[in-house]
RNA sequence: GCUCCCGUAGUCUAGUCCGGUCAAGGAUAUCGGGCCUUCGACCCGACAACGUGGGUUCGAAUCCCGCCGGGAGCACCA
């Protein structure tokens, strides 16, 4: 089985290219066999453009998702390949070259009529195509088209355009090439070429099968077969492949790996497994509706696999500071468990009181009631707390555990400044527990009453707030 | 407008090819309860679906036809 994933260079891989990447992966790994990529570079056009910093963007997110290929191709290296396939599609009549403007060819095929050109005999394409090919056409004056029913019911499959001139300069070939194949021709070749035994790929595509087929049919060759899959988007994923481009080049979003991108690097930044990824994408299978589906599915799977092993941690957003009177003594420092249920994962000594951080909105929720500070303590807060208040004296009540609102804290001492990463790109700052002073770069943390978080990649101990991530709930 | 595809609970999905074992299973969400010193986990319970109309049949989510709804294509993009 010989599988191929055919991105272009325009993005970084994001949530709705999951399907192209897992479901390949996973026919590959179940019938042991090799998964091509293959950069689909042609030159694209001045809307769509190539950006030659992408494809080593693309490569690292196909290894975040464990879905390294076996090779890589680049359409761009693979041109030449094509004109010899073209002429022998031109000598069996299939095809003949068009020097309509676009416009008027738009017009003729929904109206199924026949250009001028279209009555040329195999010698004259062949003449009209060295010319192409040797320059003497400028961009937009001519085309290779397919010849195809004129009639056939469906317009968009009526002779479609093949080969076209485009002088835009390619980042990686320059302008070596004048003459570029459009996706389904170099397709019809590729899949042969690079002997593709299942086609895989999105439902957008399901007009090129026919084109493909009908390419080989003319040239007596048998292609492999086609499977679609539907679009996948997140709910909470609105944006588009575009647009993050234009936020992420302009310095608007932090790189690709920017949580408003909802790409793979950015899921994988914020402590998502590409686990959690391939169980919830091929959980649709290879349906073709259209889906949307909520992220909190996607957390859900992730808890599920990260919630045991992961170690629990306080974090204070907002805090304020307040000092608890009549504090018992001995309790300047406790030990706590990592994990609720998972004793193997340890404890470690937390500094508490008697001087605490308490996230200023649950100090205002709670304003002359008694609470409990998780873990520890139960205390009285004062009547009044004034929105912006610096400091607050609180008084120490018993240290039974009874039905109390439950807050996290922070022991002032050893405390560190924390800088969460929210999802619109926010930059929440607390304060965290003196433990996290020693966190290493990418570890997972559940922040208690917060969510699940992940350490940045680039964050060293001693270098400032510990910058994390915010993952889900 | 034309062509193709898709419609099972709020969401996603199993079942549809090969009609009965489906008074429709699972996941997630929501609601209620329990439990652990988290708003997280776990346990128990509840809610909730075959788009619609006809036909075939002893029997239809499943086969046929119409309609309705949704999506994609009709680029010298991929």
């Amino acid at each position: 089985m010989v599988l191929r994933m055919a991105p272009f260079p325009s993005g970084g891989l994001h949530i709705g290219s999951a399907r192209m990447i897992f479901v390949n992966d996973y026919y590959r790994t179940r019938y042991r066999g090799k998964l091509l990529l293959v950069f689909d570079d042609t030159i694209g056009s001045e809307e769509k453009r190539i950006d030659l910093a992408l494809f080593d963007v693309i490569l690292r997110d196909l290894e975040i998702a464990g879905a390294t290929p076996d090779a890589v191709y680049y359409k761009s290296d693979r041109i030449p390949l094509f004109y010899p396939w073209a002429r022998r599609v031109i000598d069996r009549g299939g095809a003949y070259v068009c020097r309509c403007p676009a416009e008027l060819l738009r017009e003729n095929r929904a109206k199924g009529q026949a250009c001028g050109e279209r009555a040329q005999t195999p010698g004259q394409t062949v003449d009209e195509w060295e010319k192409m090919l040797a320059g003497g056409y400028a961009q937009g004056e001519a085309v290779l088209r397919l010849r195809t029913d004129l009639h056939d019911p469906d317009p968009a499959f009526r002779d479609r355009v093949l080969f076209r001139i485009s002088d835009l300069d390619h980042p990686r070939v320059g302008h070596r090439y004048r003459v570029w194949p459009l996706l389904e021709f170099s397709w019809a070749v590729d899949d042969i070429e690079l002997g593709i035994t299942h086609v895989i790929r999105g439902k957008d595509l399901v007009m090129e099968d026919r084109m493909q087929e009908h390419l080989w049919g003319l040239l007596g060759l048998h292609g492999p077969p086609f499977l679609h899959w539907g679009l996948l988007r997140l709910r909470e994923a609105k944006i588009s492949k575009s647009k993050s481009y234009l936020e992420v080049k302009s310095g608007q979003y932090d790189g690709w790996a920017d949580p408003r991108t909802w790409s793979i690097a950015s899921l994988d930044r914020r402590g998502i497994s590409p686990e959690a990824m391939r169980k919830f994408t091929l959980s649709f299978g290879l349906s073709l509706a259209d889906i949307e589906v909520p992220a909190e599915t996607l957390y859900a799977e992730n808890r599920a696999i990260i919630d045991a092993t992961t170690p629990r941690r306080a974090f204070v957003e907002d805090p304020v500071r307040v000092d608890v009177d009549e504090y018992p003594p001995g309790l300047e420092h406790v030990p706590l468990a990592n994990h609720p249920e998972q004793e193997h994962l340890g404890r470690r000594e937390v500094a508490a009181g008697p001087g605490f951080w308490l996230p200023r909105a649950d100090l205002a929720r709670s304003a002359g009631a008694e609470v409990r500070l998780k873990d520890l303590m139960n205390i009285r807060l004062p009547p009044d707390i004034p929105a912006g208040a610096a400091g607050v004296r609180a008084t120490f009540t018993t240290r039974e555990n009874r039905k109390l609102p439950r807050l996290q804290w922070v022991g002032v001492e050893g405390a560190v400044p924390v800088d969460l990463l929210g999802l619109e790109g926010e930059h929440r700052s607390g304060i965290g527990e003196g433990a996290l002073a020693q966190a290493g770069p990418r570890d997972i943390y559940q922040f208690e009453r917060v969510g699940f978080v992940r350490v940045e990649a680039d964050w060293r101990p001693g270098t400032g707030p510990v910058r994390v991530v915010f993952g889900h709930p």
